[in-house]
RNA sequence: GGCGACAUAGCCAAGUGGUAAGGCAGAGGACUGCAAAUCCUUUAUCCCCAGUUCGAGUCUGGGUGUCGCCUCCA
């Protein structure tokens, strides 16, 4: 089997091939940086991140790019009630943007793009399409034609009467038709501008995402994703844009990717209803890794229900998932050996047999709810085989470990590379208290061992008794 | 009005027409100084009604309910 994507152009599962053998471009809209992103923001910035890695795991190069929206009417507004630059807002909320980002185990794209740092791309995006003529000048103002774009309509399945009944005309505005979407606006007074043929103005809302998807990655791109409500207008705008202005006539996107919506309360999370929790806040009071856990529980085109039960039963499975690995390694440390008993090649093809469901899972339009019932599936597999049998072969310690950190790399949703970093002196210091409470239980002296195990619990560290002695682990944060 | 999504156990959730993955929580048991972890056992008239079919959670039609886009929005 080989992967397929839903494709909302064509609103079928289609097998992916990219257009360049072997790499993949990929762009994701990112955040407008006026504030703390919220928890119904982070879904798509995770479920996209698993997507980029499955890809990478296939073995793709994979050119990801998230731009960052820091010129808009948010950002005026916000810089403008702080008192500080439309910058100093900017720099401030991309670093607060990276910082929980890399809290909940983002990678980085390859390319985070600012608008503002791409003025003379975005100019010459607009010149490219008015030379086509599918956008006029008016007043300092550059629209697009949406007229002129036979196409318009084609991603949102929307015929243009339909969306020409909702259209909004701004007051001021100046277009031949309501439905026209602005590229470039004239400047106002106290808003910052740039030089451009039309005037001093700023870029539209839209026409950014054209123009640097277009640097990046070029005209044709493979992948675009985004929440559904980017649907329309946004990526329908992108779209008729980028296509205007390369006139190729070839697509600007084969796969166009939407998730579905956090809800709240079965409401839509959304800065406008008020009914958001920041990413922030949600990080302060659940482990970050179980909000990634939780956005990968469900199909990323469903919509998910954001609650605290939700939250703490994602807590518990990765606690599963985290034990299972820590009591390999301690078991790998204190019961290898020859097993006459065991069969490694039965263990071995039943990992097989696991990696085909979890890659059939993953490429079933990465189905991470799927796969991460295969998580589980391994995780019972090695449990079980660690009860059965008191002494195993490194092998099955290195295979079992390895398939954890293959599928761990992907989904991120066991923490495998935090548990090397654990070697300075507090390490030394529990590993004492250990041994003094090792001591102390076989002396039968269980109130100074009860009381070891209850100062090291209130520092977040737990202690398990074995056969093979004492295990600690750190408790989920 | 136009376009669309969703409805599976107490909760979360997967599901390619052949009598329902997985997780959480609960109950019973094993193990254990205690605890934790783990293992075993256990928990579903798949929203309703028709239809197609040898057979439907899965397809078709009709209901009901919930949500979303069409306007800034992930």
């Amino acid at each position: 089997m080989s992967l397929e994507l839903f494709n909302d152009l064509t609103r079928k599962k289609e097998k992916f091939v990219p257009l360049k053998p072997g790499e993949v471009s990929f762009y994701s809209c990112g955040p407008t940086v006026y504030d703390y992103f919220h928890v119904g923001n982070a879904r798509p910035f995770i479920v996209f991140d698993v997507l980029r890695r499955y890809l990478e795991h296939l073995g793709y190069k994979v050119t990801f790019v998230q731009n960052f929206t820091d010129i808009d009417d948010k950002m005026i507004h916000r810089a403008h009630k702080e008192k500080i630059t439309v910058p100093e807002l900017a720099e401030r909320f991309i670093a607060e943007y990276n910082k929980d980002a890399d809290a909940l185990g983002i990678r980085r794209p390859t390319f985070a793009p600012r608008a503002t740092e791409h003025i003379p791309e975005i100019i010459h995006t607009i010149e490219r399409i008015i030379a086509n003529g599918h956008a006029y000048v008016s007043n300092g103002d550059v629209y697009f034609d949406v007229r002129s774009w036979e196409n318009y309509g084609s991603l949102c399945k929307q015929n243009i009467e339909d969306l020409e009944a909702g259209a909004r005309v701004e007051p001021g505005e100046k277009k031949r038709d309501p439905l026209d979407f602005v590229l470039w606006k004239a400047e106002k007074p106290g808003e910052p501008s740039w030089e451009s043929p039309w005037g001093k103005g700023r870029p539209g809302w839209h026409i950014e995402c054209s123009a640097m998807s277009s640097k990046y990655l070029g005209d044709n791109i493979d992948i675009h994703s985004g929440g559904v409500d980017l649907m329309f207008p946004h990526h329908e705008n992108e779209a008729a844009q980028s296509e205007a202005a390369s006139g190729s006539g070839k697509p600007f996107v084969n796969f166009w990717l939407h998730n579905g919506f956090l809800l709240i309360d079965n409401e839509k999370m959304a800065k406008s209803l008020g009914n958001f929790v920041t990413a922030r806040a949600a990080i302060e009071k659940f482990p970050p890794i179980a909000i990634r856990f939780f956005m990968l529980s469900a199909h990323y085109r469903s919509p998910l229900n954001f609650t605290t039960e939700a939250l703490e039963q994602s807590a518990s499975g990765v606690s599963r998932l985290r034990n299972c690995r820590s009591d390999l390694e301690f078991a790998f440390k204190t019961r290898t050996g020859e097993n006459a008993n065991f069969d490694m090649n039965a263990y071995k093809n039943n990992l097989a047999e696991l990696d085909t469901k979890f890659h059939a899972a993953m490429d079933d339009d990465f189905n991470t709810a799927a796969a991460l019932g295969v998580l589980f599936e391994l995780v019972h597999l090695i449990n079980t085989s660690l009860k059965e049998n008191a002494i195993l072969p490194a092998e099955f310690f290195e295979s079992s470990l390895n398939a954890l950190r293959v599928y761990d790399d992907i989904l991120g949703v066991i923490g495998c590379e935090d548990s090397e970093t654990e070697t300075d002196a507090e390490t030394l210091e529990i590993e004492n208290l250990i041994q003094e409470r090792t001591q102390a239980r076989k002396n039968k002296n269980f109130a100074r061992s009860d009381e070891i195990r209850n100062e090291l619990k209130s520092r977040g560290i737990i202690l398990e008794d074995t056969p093979q002695g004492t295990k600690w682990k750190r408790e989920l944060q």
